[in-house]
DNA sequence: GCCGTTTTCGGCCCGACTGTTTTCAGTCG
């Protein structure tokens, strides 16, 4: 997590000096820095020692130096001089929109405004008005900020997000004036939460697109509605923009509001030193003005020298260097995908028969599947007995008996104990085609206890895979207290693979892991851990965290032919 | 504060909108 808090502190600092009208190049630094920092796979402490930090897109002498002094000493002593100068309340009133730094430095020194809550009373009582471009409009505009700012802006799970949105992308798609309707910004990158669905349509007759959103069965309010433009918030809370464009600048808008916000500022510094200008409108030669590209991304991205790059690559994490070197990976995709290896039947919580739950696997077009049915510790999610295991193990293999073209692969889901130890003695272990581990009890140990914990069961001889190795829960539960990169050297020594928990609420790998785990050369396996036929859906959230962690095909264990898998799994076990 | 096919100094992404203004600064994405 350490990489996670040098990034916020980085982003104080860039607050701070902001507010203080330093130089806004000298703030971008910093801001680039903690987003390059958040995205980065490997710890920085890791790159601290080995001395490279200065390695790292964005950090030069002096922030490499502010991470050390960090790493050391658990504090910036720049920051803490900026902290005592500034109160951060008026940091605060930055979250705020509308309150920019200029603002929050005006009222906090004319009127002494260093909380949001005395910004709030100010602006109730009209005290506010009077100071330089501050009239009544202006009030209201903090007020309304404010509220918004109250009710959270917590950001809303990708399968929340992506099903709102694919709700109103059909309604509008059955309009015959539109022609290219696509989701923009953070739900195309297919981050693991979204704040806003982001729409683009291209269309000649908007008016009928901007009625069909105002008219939505689950909308809350009309924020805004023009011709070009429009947004609402919905009932569940999320806000909606939808943008109608000439289709003659859809790849160039599409590529603009798809962000990354970082992504775009390099596109475009590429650009400007060939002489080149990109908007939402374009690319257009410098001095003619003559437009060169725009109406589809790949016009777009070739027109600055670039291949066309993956939506969910385009966080300014090495995706812009690696396409400049022709070095993009092909990245794993939803079809390369034959089969789901962690599922839940009767045999313990899941909701459907083995036979009943293969069938509907099958029906997905996959070759094969691990039933992985919970261990007998796991008794709230009725883990299987002794017996019940051999009995598992007997249904499948008579299963697979009569299907023909499509395999049932006899796995569990073992608990792993508080001491690492497996849940069920190695005779019955070494039954199972598969056996994954994970941890479902005492979360709270500490740190690094944990980390030995998980890092016995990986090293344990029988196990194939390390399930939902965080055992977090968005929104819900953080990641228990553990060394991921030491679990992680671990699986790479013992040829363990780790999975990428597909579930929408677990994402478990994380993008920032699994990236790690591909640099590493781990095996990765993605599944669903269905408990029920429509969670198989989920393959697509756990393809998507791949993609974002730069994995392709062949570093994806579930892309393998059954044959393969077989070998690999008999072959881990030497 | 970072960085280099134009640079070790002098640059650093782009456009829209809003509210406040007599021509633009601030904010946002």
């Amino acid at each position: 997590m350490s990489n996670l808090e040098i990034a916020a502190l980085f982003t104080e600092i860039a607050d701070y000096l902001e507010v203080k009208g330093e130089n806004p190049f000298r703030v971008r630094a910093y801001r680039r820095a903690a987003q390059t920092l958040e995205t980065l796979a490997e710890q920085a402490s890791v790159l601290a020692e080995r001395g490279s930090l200065q390695e790292v897109p964005g950090v030069g002498k002096d922030l490499a130096g502010k991470i050390v002094e960090f790493l050391r000493s658990g504090r910036i002593e720049h920051l803490d001089r900026l902290r005592r100068e500034i109160p951060a309340g008026v940091i605060d009133m930055l979250g705020v929109h509308g309150v920019g730094p200029k603002t929050a430095k005006l009222l906090y020194e004319r009127l002494g405004v260093d909380s949001v809550e005395k910004l709030e009373s100010l602006a109730r009582t009209h005290q506010l008005a009077g100071l330089p471009g501050i009239q009544a409009k202006t009030e209201e505009n903090i007020l309304k900020g404010i509220a918004v700012w109250r009710s959270g802006r917590e950001r809303t799970p990708i399968g929340t997000a992506l099903g709102l949105a694919e709700a109103i992308v059909a309604r509008i798609r059955e309009l015959p004036e539109v022609e290219q309707i696509e989701p923009a910004g953070s739900l195309r990158r297919m981050r693991e939460t979204v704040k806003d669905i982001d729409l683009l349509v291209t269309s000649c007759r908007p008016g009928p697109v901007m009625e069909v959103l105002v008219g939505l069965p689950n909308l809350a309010e009309v924020l805004a509605q023009g011709d070009t433009k429009s947004s609402v918030r919905l009932r569940e809370g999320m806000q909606v923009d939808l943008r109608v464009v000439d289709p003659q600048c859809f790849g160039a808008a599409l590529q603009y509001f798809t962000g990354s916000k970082q992504h775009n500022i390099r596109v475009r510094e590429l650009a400007q030193r060939q002489g080149l200008k990109v908007s939402e409108y374009g690319v257009f030669r410098g001095e003619s003005g003559e437009r060169m590209a725009g109406r589809t991304e790949e016009e777009v991205y070739r027109a600055v020298g670039l291949p066309w790059v993956p939506p969910e690559l385009r966080e300014d994490a090495g995706e812009i260097e690696a396409a400049l070197g022709n070095g993009l990976p092909a990245l794993v995709r939803l079809e390369d995908i034959r089969g789901d290896l962690q599922l839940h039947t009767t045999w313990s919580d899941g909701a459907h028969s083995l036979a009943d739950l293969a069938a509907a696997v099958r029906a997905r077009g996959y070759e094969y599947m691990a039933v992985t049915d919970h261990s007998r510790s796991v008794t709230v999610a009725g883990g299987m007995t002794e017996a019940e295991v051999l009995e598992m193990i007997r249904e499948v293999r008579a299963l697979n008996a009569r299907l023909k073209g499509f395999r049932v692969l006899a796995g569990c889901e073992v608990d792993i104990r508080a001491d690492g130890g497996l849940d069920y003695p190695d005779e019955l272990v070494r039954q199972l085609d598969l056996v994954q581990v994970s941890v479902h009890s005492r979360f709270k140990m500490p740190r690094q206890e944990m980390t030995e914990r998980i890092v016995r069961a990986v090293r344990h001889p029988l196990v194939h895979i390390l399930g939902h190795p965080t055992g977090r829960l968005i929104g819900e539960r953080a990641a228990y207290e553990v060394d991921v990169d030491a679990i992680l050297q671990a699986a790479r020594e013992a040829g363990t693979a780790v999975e990428i928990n597909a579930s929408p609420s677990r994402l478990d790998l994380n993008d920032l892991h699994a990236r790690r785990a591909r640099d590493l050369g781990i095996p990765v396996t993605i599944s669903t851990d269905a408990h029920t036929v429509s969670h198989l859906d989920f393959m697509r959230f756990g393809v998507a965290v791949a993609r974002r962690a730069w994995l392709g095909p062949a570093e994806v264990v579930n892309t393998r032919p059954a044959e393969e898998l077989l070998t690999w799994l008999r072959r881990k076990r030497g």
